[in-house]
DNA sequence: GATGAATGAGTGTTCATTCAT
DNA sequence: TATGAATGAACACTCATTCAT
């Protein structure tokens, strides 16, 4: 890669970083270009030589972030088969990223059906896997019959609540930190019934 | 009240009632008021002699609706001491606005931070109502020991996740009909384990 | 009409009138919509609320300058049946609006295909007239036996040349009154040959 | 010329064949400099290594199309002493470059005044070689005495209009064939009246 | 000589809010 | 009380031109 190459990649990167940042802060549905690419500290234009449009910028900032995300879920779900163990740690995950994942959820429901699209097919791919981690459980009588689906749902909502409602929860520090005892204990009553 | 009171009324409803229908139907956030005052059949400025600001409107609105869900919620737990059949009548009231409720769900992360605390402060009213139901069954030992509040915060994150991202879940019909057994059934492996 | 109407109708009058200006010293297409704005003394946003786009002011404007121009035709073509009488007094009522005419045809390729047809019936509809009032001398054996439409085309050509491109062909003043002479006797020429 | 000087000219020539392409397709005043330089497949920055900015691309290219268009005109005239013989003729070679001469008369009044000039110039020097293969047949009792000058507006005049509006005149095929037979009748009907 | 990333002023259009009527 | 014309900042996006590589 030659300097130009380097170059452009690194306002490639300025730009995304930039964009990241204040997705955390404050969303980026409601930021205007401009913003994003003074923040970046490029010229706005320079926004649209890297992204044909906001959208776009929106996709690849999602999509790089959610693929980081989706690789570390995947490590640590082959090298775990406990569910609470899992849990805990996916949890973990989110916190570390806790204001992006707040803003996606926030925004979620607003984004256009393509890109709703992919990020829900992220999360399905995800759903899979403590699918088949409970099931397997459930065959080995260790966890209770439950509808694995709805469980599911329950907690992927639950999380997804806390998150898009997360300054209602918290003033500041994380609303994962501070529910999660909880969230892990429901799955808990729910799978291993006293 | 005098004449003149009662045609201020009248036009303050007729507002209202406009802005709840499109609010069901596209959200109110990204309508222009021009366009909540045209389906009022009122000039556009006098829905800002009735509201200081768009935002007073919305507040309005949800106030004024969400009073009548919950008095109807009320009725229904005084009268019903079955978690499961509770649930099944709270779903079918939220399936009879549920392209209110859906709204509301989509649009609750962006309100003013005032206005999400009132939606919520309701929310934990009606929290507390199933907390009491769910407490009483778990002292008579008809239910099992489980968090109440991490149950309930599963149960209505479930919901609201549904809601929220209702066209992702349905072409068009009711997505809480589709997903009410799941949910039931969910609580029920909570609370009722074989 | 109350004092509100007719304030809403001078704004607009100001911005047609403004556009009108515009159009003639430099025509419209390659003029910012808020330069209009400007030169009526309105702000940017005042001109969307009477028209709901650029493109409409500009139909607007050239409907309501041809129209009255029609108009003028119309009555002249009555009240002569002379062809070379009503060229001239023709070419006259186009001189007395050159600077708008020169503009109409500069711009008249580049609008867009409906604007350009409603513009093109109007000339079709004029040449009608012409059509019938040469039609009407052949028959009397007044002129020669030419193929009328193309003769027309010729006639309308040819304006429609020196107009597009006035400021080559006179520094100031009128194209219209320099070639008047000329185009006069070409078409006499054709019409009434030695 | 070294290799260097070699492959320069290259590259301006591949600049100007692209540059040709659109302007036929679709004019060149609406395109963008980038859309050019992607189609003569070099960097957008060569571009203005060759031009010191659009319009002098522009008035090369018209330049050279032009000048090769005048010599095939000049052979043509030389040849052939017969007025109609050689308009058949000339709308013959226009046909056959029908796509330039259109977006050319369609931008014609767009262009900065000093390449109308100069492309006015060169008509001028085409239609001197008509006037005089008139002026001959005038004097030679073959043509009517009518005023040259005029009638060759007439032409060059109904010639520009047809281009300039070709889309709105055919659908699909080309203008000049549709009228030539109508042209050449009408000069010919003031040439050798009845 | 060629490249292509960067620039930034400019475009048409929207919309919550104001205020004279 | 009700009206609706007017405002102007804000928006996403374009493009001829520059200049470091």
């Amino acid at each position: 890669m030659n300097k130009r190459q380097v170059q452009k990649q690194f306002t490639h990167e300025k730009i995304i970083a930039a964009a990241k940042q204040i997705f955390i802060e404050k969303g980026i549905i409601n930021t205007a270009t401009a913003q994003i690419a003074e923040a970046a500290g490029v010229a706005h234009g320079t926004l649209f030589l890297h992204f044909p449009n906001k959208d776009s910028l929106v996709i690849e900032l999602l999509d790089v972030e959610l693929a980081k995300f989706s690789d570390s879920i995947k490590k640590l779900i082959v090298e775990t088969s406990d569910i609470v163990t899992i849990l805990e740690q996916y949890l973990n995950l989110i916190q570390a990223e806790e204001g992006f994942f707040s803003s996606l959820a926030r925004e979620l429901p607003d984004y256009k059906a393509e890109l709703r699209r992919k990020i829900l097919f992220r999360e399905s791919l995800l759903r899979e896997h403590f699918y088949r981690v409970i099931e397997k459980g459930i065959e080995q009588n260790i966890y209770a019959k439950v509808d694995i689906t709805s469980a599911l749902t329950f907690l992927f909502g639950t999380i997804n609540y806390y998150l898009s409602l997360k300054t209602s929860f918290v003033q500041e520090g994380s609303v994962i930190e501070k529910f999660k005892p909880s969230i892990i204990k429901t799955m808990r009553d729910l799978l291993l019934p006293a």
